[in-house]
DNA sequence: AATTTAGGCAACCGCCTGATG
DNA sequence: GCATCAGGCGGTTGCCTAAAT
C-alpha cells in the first residue's frame, strides 16, 4: 500500500516563496519554535506543506545561514570529504563541517563548480588525511583483524593477525570502503562478529582526526550493513 | 536589440530511517 | 512485529539570469 503523501496537495501552494510568506514563517518560528513541522503551516497560517516550510527555513531563512561565495578552505573540505563519503552519505555530513552552509547549498556548489574541476583533474592531488599519512605510493593499509584472518591475497584463515590490505579490490570484495585506511593509525579493530570497533588510540590524534574517525565509523557501518 | 544557450540555485520529489502506538 | 507518522536526506527539476551569438 502506498504511503500517504507528506502533505495534502489540495489547496497548498508550491513554487518560490514570497517575502510575505518568509516573514510569516520567520515570525512564527521566532515566537513558537518549530517543534512540529507538519502542524506549523496551519498554525502560522501558511498555505504550504510542512516539508516546504522546513526546507525554506533550513536552506534560506535560518539566522545563522552564511551566504556568499565559498572560501578556498571550504572548497578543500568539500572536495576532501566528498572523496571519502561520496554523494550518498555526504552532503549533510559535510554541512556539519561547514558552519552556516546547508547541505543543499553544498550539493549545488558541488554540482555546478567542484564536480567539473575534479573531473578536469584540477584537484587531483587533494588527499584525505589517511592518504596523506600513508603517502600516495603506499603499498597498502594495516588492520587488526582478529577474527577475519584475511591475508594480502584475500585468502581467509582462522589466525588472528595484523593484516596488510594491499589493494582496493580486496576492500571492495569485503565491501569495506577505502577509508578503512584509518586502521593504519591503529585506531580501528574488529570484533568477533566482524563489526568494526574502536580502540582508544584515536583519542590522541586530535580534533581533526577525531572528526575523520567518526566519519570513518559512520561510513563503515553504512557500507557493511547491506 | 532579439534570441538562444548555459550556469546557478531554490524548491520539490521520493525514499529511508527512527520513533511511536 | 507491524503500520503509520514525521523528519531528514540525496536526486532532480525547472525557473531565472547572465553571457554568447
Amino acid at each position: 500500500m502506498a504511503r500517504t503523501p507528506c502533505c495534502e496537495k489540495m489547496g497548498l501552494k508550491k513554487g518560490p516563496w514570497t517575502p510575505e510568506e518568509d516573514q510569516i514563517l520567520i515570525s512564527h518560528i521566532q515566537r513558537y519554535g518549530h517543534g512540529n513541522w507538519r502542524a506549523l503551516p496551519k498554525q502560522a497560517g501558511l498555505l504550504r506543506c510542512g516539508k516546504s516550510c522546513r526546507l525554506r527555513w533550513i536552506n534560506y531563512l535560518r539566522p545563522d545561514i552564511k551566504r556568499g561565495k565559498f572560501s578556498k578552505e571550504e572548497e578543500d573540505i568539500i572536495i576532501k570529504l566528498h572523496r571519502v563519503l561520496g554523494n550518498r552519505c555526504g552532503w549533510a555530513t559535510i554541512a556539519t563541517r561547514l558552519p552556516g552552509r546547508t547541505d543543499n547549498e553544498i550539493k549545488n556548489f558541488w554540482h555546478t563548480h567542484l564536480k567539473k574541476r575534479v573531473e578536469r583533474g584540477e584537484v587531483q592531488n587533494m588527499m584525505n588525511p589517511f592518504e596523506e599519512a600513508q603517502g600516495a605510493s603506499s603499498a597498502g593499509i594495516l588492520m587488526n583483524m582478529p577474527q577475519v584472518g584475511v591475508d594480502a591475497s584475500g585468502a581467509t584463515s582462522s589466525v588472528t593477525e595484523k593484516v596488510l590490505i594491499a589493494n582496493d579490490s580486496l576492500l571492495s570484495r569485503r565491501n569495506i570502503p577505502p577509508i578503512v585506511g584509518l586502521g593504519f593509525y591503529g585506531a580501528v579493530s574488529s570484533n568477533v562478529s566482524g563489526e568494526i570497533i574502536a580502540n582508544n588510540s584515536h583519542s590522541e590524534i586530535g580534533e581533526e582526526m577525531e572528526f575523520w574517525y567518526n566519519m570513518f565509523m559512520n561510513n563503515h557501518h553504512k557500507g557493511t550493513k547491506m
